[in-house]
DNA sequence: CCAAAAGTGTTTGCTCTACACCCATGG
DNA sequence: CCATGGGTGTAGAGCAAACACTTTTGG
């Protein structure tokens, strides 16, 4: 079998002479809205599982990193940049798509909540949708499973890492920030003790600006410009 | 460019005739010998970097899952079964490698240091030998980032989980894994401490039976035979 | 009996948890 | 002045770290 001959470069004496898998990213995009935990899908358009729900994803261009993938991916359905992305795990199950050999690496992605998201229908002809973290409808290949291990990931490290303001805009109160873990992690948190930690952790600090609305106006809070360095610095996964 | 046409299912009309890039597996072998952490690596014959060492690995085949994959090289290079096997991290820079696009999904292994290695020289041409991990030679393609990040997972993963045992015998004594322990973390450890807290995790196992050598004789322990199933539900990486 | 490694508890500091009331504002 | 959410401190428990001597065997 020679496939994929005219893209060897003929001086490197290696064998590349052989079918090749093909290579997709998909993305689990997080965000919090109307108090819950949500994921994007989009609706397939296209056996296999058309009209089912998805994940958003496509090829990996042949010049292209993987994690810029990914962010194209993310920018065609939603229209957000420069939003938190990392790599999650890569799947290859022989048979987990049946038009045969794909292996999909998996980005999860934490969108700000105050971030424009262009979904109902993006300009790529697909609709796409976000999901309560507890209301998926039935999805298209191996997705459920995929989804699954990055919520289970997005919990884990939010307990040790500084990654949940990523999902609030850039400036916040303690109580939003708090009620944020209190959703992801599906449980409620002692303000007291939350307020600690956090502020012990030395990653975000005061504003002179407070957000007015019913009750007591609340003090604002950013996270640290190099604070943002120091989340990827933590980071377990490069 | 119309590629890889002939591995595609003509009832599914998707659009699948692009160029691939070639998928590959490299397994980061750990093991601990000689007191210290080391890491097995083979000789390349061809270019590029023909004659520098590289990590172990190879194509991944059509129908073959990506850690079956990873086990077959390493049953290749050392005869090497059943290790402890673990998704690390997915490289896919477009000019990690100069012969053309090349994913590889590293994988890190874990030999027990009573593994009868066929190394120095396996049955495949290249030569294959163990490195410290303090002592490594110039590596090929991006192979020295890949191995200081698995250097980085383990020594956290030894932190959180119970993950040393998989590069002792079946049955070892405390102090002997206390000093795997220690070198792959780099410090020494409390022994009484150590011990305290390897017993409460509650996943070894004392046995009637005992080494003997210079001093005093040691109990034998092994891991909980459930233990390991255990070990696998705390990954966090599935 | 001496060398060498195995084995064993206690004290101390610290971190995490539980818990209840006053404060500032808008209507 | 009242309803609403914001903001604050302390005591007790459990956990982790520091630390030194006795025991068993082989030579």
């Amino acid at each position: 079998m020679l496939l994929n001959s005219d893209t060897r470069d003929k001086t490197m004496p290696y064998c590349y002479e052989y079918p090749r898998p093909a290579v997709t990213v998909d993305v689990i995009a997080f965000t919090v809205r109307e108090g819950r935990l949500q994921v994007l899908l989009v609706q397939r358009e296209r056996p296999p599982f058309a009209g089912a729900w998805a994940l958003p994803g496509g090829f990996v261009g042949m010049e292209e990193p993987l994690e810029a993938a990914a962010a194209r991916e993310l920018a065609e359905e939603t229209g957000v940049e420069g939003a938190y992305l990392e790599q999650l795990y890569t799947y290859g199950a022989p048979d987990r798509d049946p038009r045969g050999r794909v292996i999909t690496v998996a980005y999860f992605a934490l969108i700000p909540a105050d971030a424009p998201v262009r979904a109902e229908g993006g300009d790529d002809a697909a609709q796409a949708r976000w999901f309560p973290i507890n209301a998926l409808p039935d999805l298209a290949f191996d997705h459920a499973e995929i989804i699954a291990y990055a919520l289970r990931r997005l919990r884990y490290k939010l307990e040790y890492t500084a990654v949940g303001f990523q999902l609030l805009p850039e400036t916040f109160t303690l109580s939003e920030l708090q009620r944020v873990y209190e959703i992801i992690l599906g449980e409620s948190l002692d303000k007291r003790n939350f307020r600690r930690r956090i502020l012990k952790a030395d990653i975000i600090e005061p504003l002179d600006a407070f957000r007015t609305g019913e009750g007591r106006p609340a003090r604002l809070y950013r996270y640290k410009p190099d604070a943002v360095a120091e989340v990827k610095a933590r980071r377990l996964f490069p």
